[in-house]
DNA sequence: ATTGGCACTCAGATCCATTGAGTGCTAATA
DNA sequence: TATTAGCACTCAATGGATCTGAGTGCCAAT
């Protein structure tokens, strides 16, 4: 085991280092903080650290970096989330409460977010996963073509432009519809498939060839419902930081706008005792992304995890005050969507 | 009037520096062209050019650089648009005709040039300007709420959420729905404020409560459609780029993400000859894009132009592939949208 | 108008000495 | 046993100084 000044010095070494983003030595440790003992004893100290892993020198004989095993160290035993200032709960407040439109909702989030901590924000639209249907609509757009919609309960609406080659008539349609929410209304988006096809079946007369060309545009939906989407904001904020990475930032870049990558990295991620969830340097899997940190948190419709929000930045990151706002956000989020239930 | 060999020396060193990214010298340049003339007559050319702000040397005796007004000259009368290949057409048929909705056709456009050009790609969403009200639609998502949509012929949709504390009743959401269509579809967007009014005075009874709910939430609707929004791709197209700009890309990041900025200036941009319409370093007014060249085109919906797309890059980029690029782009989504009506 | 020749320039590479923050170790101390 | 002062040592970074070579501008000859 770790005595406890040694790990009072790593989280001196991580704080220093995450403000200077310099290689902190044992010298500067002792001018800055008053741990009461001289340099020579830091230094021995340090060593256990570095035995420990927990940090390392770039090279021989310079200030020492904390490893991801020491950030690891750091948030998870180390530090305090940092609650938001009075000035960021009024902004989460006033960004949020204005809209009841998830589209919107999600994208002044994740704005908002990328601006309270200066990091890419990223929000994951809600998954289809539990997510039932609460209507589906059928509306006419001119005399060959209809305009398909399905709403889940999660809010999140999706829309499909349907061709009618040979016209229809609204009757048909307005029949279909019902035929439709009747036998779909509440279910899960996982059944529709089996439902919708027995109607396709069923129907009859005028409206077997409307139902044969809506149904599997409705699967199609429901597909495309399932498939996961995230909202990027502020990825300059990353470029800023460019000198956090060693060569370019071109392939962290890069890796951040491969959808179907970062999708993987968050689903995996499960929510520890502050409801935030991270991963630090390599402990993602994903290579390119190997000195960054990602911080997420779930948010909730009507109870249950829908979906993640969270910031991504390099490993050099302040982990107290990111955990605090993520945190904060979901939170808000999910009061934001839950609350007019 | 400048001669022609000097011109043609100009149109070498463009080339050569796209390709090589170093300053080009004389010596270098008889290497590679067949000019038939010696270096030292390369020189003088190069002299004249010189004088004309055509091209500039990054320090004394070094290579020559091109300036913007060089860049100008070179694609105005010295290159040629590089037709697609047979490969890229073929991707490009493939990626654009698969979808009607708009969003998603958008969201494939903007992608798929970010990956013919290599280049960040941008496309404005139809602008409200000329656009008319297709269909409005108020659909029961349940007892207190209600979806208000509004679908404009230039085929975007935009839709909100309404609360109704009080709840509603289904033939009266139908009445009032039938009334704005009567008085609405058809009508340019800009003249749906007065009339939407007249309606909430004109309702009666029952209906009134409701139309008064409705109403203004529908100007809010034509409001946000009025709202100009931008699709961006391939932001680590540019960081690869990195070297192309002096310091840090971080600012020009910035300022692409800046979407009214963006707005600003290719909205600003009238088409030439080829339908094309071009910004050279600092022939934009953005002062952290003076390095950056905006390529962009218009596209139409029904004959009318509604939007524009293009990409944006270093001025040290192929103008040549870019432009034949965004044009063809442009003309395949013209016609992927104006082809279903 | 073109060219070979030549002196000149200057960014960038290479080399070298210096500096200083920081280390590890040891022997003395509390 | 834990701490400390002292000291030799390391090595990245800094700042000349020098060298190199691609490239220029100009001039006299063709």
């Amino acid at each position: 085991m770790i005595p406890d000044r040694p790990l009072e010095v790593l989280k001196a070494i991580v704080r220093d280092y995450i403000a200077s983003k310099e290689p902190v030595g044992s010298k500067s440790l002792v001018e800055r903080h008053s741990f009461g003992v001289s340099a020579a004893t830091i230094r021995n100290d340090m060593a256990i650290l570095e035995e420990e892993e927990l940090i390392v020198a770039p090279h021989t004989s310079s200030g020492r970096v904390p490893t991801d095993k020491g950030y690891r160290m750091f948030v998870d035993q180390l530090s305090e989330v940092k609650p938001l200032s009075a000035a960021e709960k009024v902004a989460i407040e006033g960004f949020l409460s204005k809209s009841s439109d998830l589209d919107e909702t999600l994208g002044q989030t994740v704005r908002l977010l990328s601006q309270l901590t200066n990091q890419v924000a990223l929000v994951q639209y809600p998954s289809f996963g539990r997510a039932s249907v609460r209507h589906i609509e059928i509306i006419s757009i001119d005399e060959k073509r209809l305009l398909l919609m399905l709403i889940t309960d999660s809010g999140r609406i999706q829309q499909h432009v349907l061709e009618i080659p040979g016209g229809y008539e609204a009757g048909d349609v307005e029949k279909l519809r019902n035929m439709l929410n009747e036998s779909l209304t509440g279910k899960g988006l996982a059944e529709v498939s089996a439902i919708a096809k027995t109607i396709a079946q069923k129907a009859t007369g005028k409206i077997k060839p409307l139902a044969e060309r809506v149904t599997p545009e409705l699967l199609a939906l429901v597909d495309a419902n399932s498939q996961e989407k995230i909202l990027l904001a502020g990825t300059s904020n990353l470029a800023r930081r460019e000198d956090d990475f060693p060569g370019s930032i071109s392939p962290v870049l890069e890796a951040i706008e491969e959808q179907v990558v970062l999708l993987k990295l968050i689903s995996e991620m499960q929510a520890d005792q502050h409801g935030v969830s991270l991963l630090i340097g390599r402990e993602n899997s994903v290579d390119a992304l190997s000195s960054t940190s990602v911080v997420v948190s779930g948010y909730e419709n009507q109870g249950s995890e829908i979906a993640k929000v969270g910031v991504i930045g390099p490993t050099r990151m302040d982990y107290s005050s990111n955990i605090g706002a993520v945190r904060a956000v979901a939170r808000y989020l999910t009061k934001s969507l839950g609350g007019p239930q």
